[in-house]
DNA sequence: GTCTATAGGTGGATAGAC
DNA sequence: GTCTATCCACCTATAGAC
């Protein structure tokens, strides 16, 4: 197993501190330091700070579509697709992180507009996958819920990424947990 | 009517800052620039922007309890309290801003130690309001809700600040209603 | 209270040697 | 690819005149 290449590593680092202090709360010194080259390095890899933002943006939604993709996988019982949909949240967090692109949305106005476009690209894809989930469980009769299928999805988003934040805050994870099993509860049968 | 004093009008432009781009995304230098003084000008007001802050926060806090007290007086009913609380959230975000401490939020790990606190005290705050009129609601059998008074007040500003946040990406005033209304409509007996 | 001037630091970014 | 050295803009903050 070859060590991941210098681009990823950066993209590790510069992802935990986006997640943990925001995309204008750190520096390429921050990264340096933590990976012990000098800041030109890094602009070898990513020239303008623009550059790697919009870069983690579209590796986390990679990695994040993988991550349902292993959801659909491994079960095909609406409830449960949520309820893991649920706990990545909830890894996140525990990680003490932030969702990268809640962190980003609200820093939205300081953003470069590439970085605006890939953020909304996540939520979006985010939410078509969740109104596949939605949809199927209405249709089987093993979820409930009034109005459209995007509405509920948006609702979803919202609610986990606001519960999210305010936990951190309060680095009280069974807030989270709290309100993230009162909002799937309200869409059982 | 004397002209809002000094201090006040450099809170008012800080506050707008803040909740467009975050405490991390202006300096004194913007708020001197719109208001025609120099940066020295400010730090007589307010040496630190960590001072600058928190006082912020704290009359964010007054002003927000003093709106709260304002529905209380206006109405007794608990169902249209939580749509009056909701309609403040629309206020803030239809002037494009972000509510002031979830913008905070976000920014939870760089902030100084006196905003984190003051932050946490300002949903405290909000959440014991909420939860009174929760429990105001279930008892006269306006509300129906599973879970105590205070999950429930938690979810609700949780799915609010959350909304608010990506609407406001998408500058989307109806993505941020359609999850307000369904919200309060998950409390309807 | 507000100004000029400035200190001392950090930000992102580049040139050119190795 | 990584380094040293450097640029310049900007940051928070202070001293001292007015």
């Amino acid at each position: 197993m070859a060590a991941p290449d210098t681009s990823q590593r950066i993209l590790d680092i510069a992802e935990r501190l986006v997640q943990t202090r925001g995309f204008n709360g750190f520096s390429y010194a921050d990264i340096a330091q933590s990976m012990k080259v000098t800041k030109a390095s890094l602009h070898y890899h990513f020239p303008a700070k623009a550059d790697l933002g919009a870069r983690l943006i579209q590796r986390y939604e990679r990695n994040f579509l993988a991550a349902l993709q292993g959801i659909d996988a491994a079960t095909s019982s609406a409830p449960e697709k949520l309820r893991r949909y649920a706990a990545i949240y909830e890894d996140v967090l525990r990680d003490n992180r932030m969702c990268l692109c809640g962190m980003l949305a609200a820093e939205f106005g300081t953003l470069p507009k590439a970085m605006k476009d890939d953020m909304r690209h996540y939520f979006d894809a985010n939410e078509r996958w969740l109104v596949g989930v939605l949809a199927q469980g209405k249709k089987d009769k093993t979820l409930r819920f009034s109005g459209s299928a995007a509405e509920v999805a948006q609702s979803l988003v919202g609610a986990l990424e606001g519960a999210m934040m305010i936990a951190r805050s309060y680095a009280d994870m069974g807030r989270f947990k709290s309100v993230a099993d009162r909002t799937l509860a309200s869409l059982a049968p």
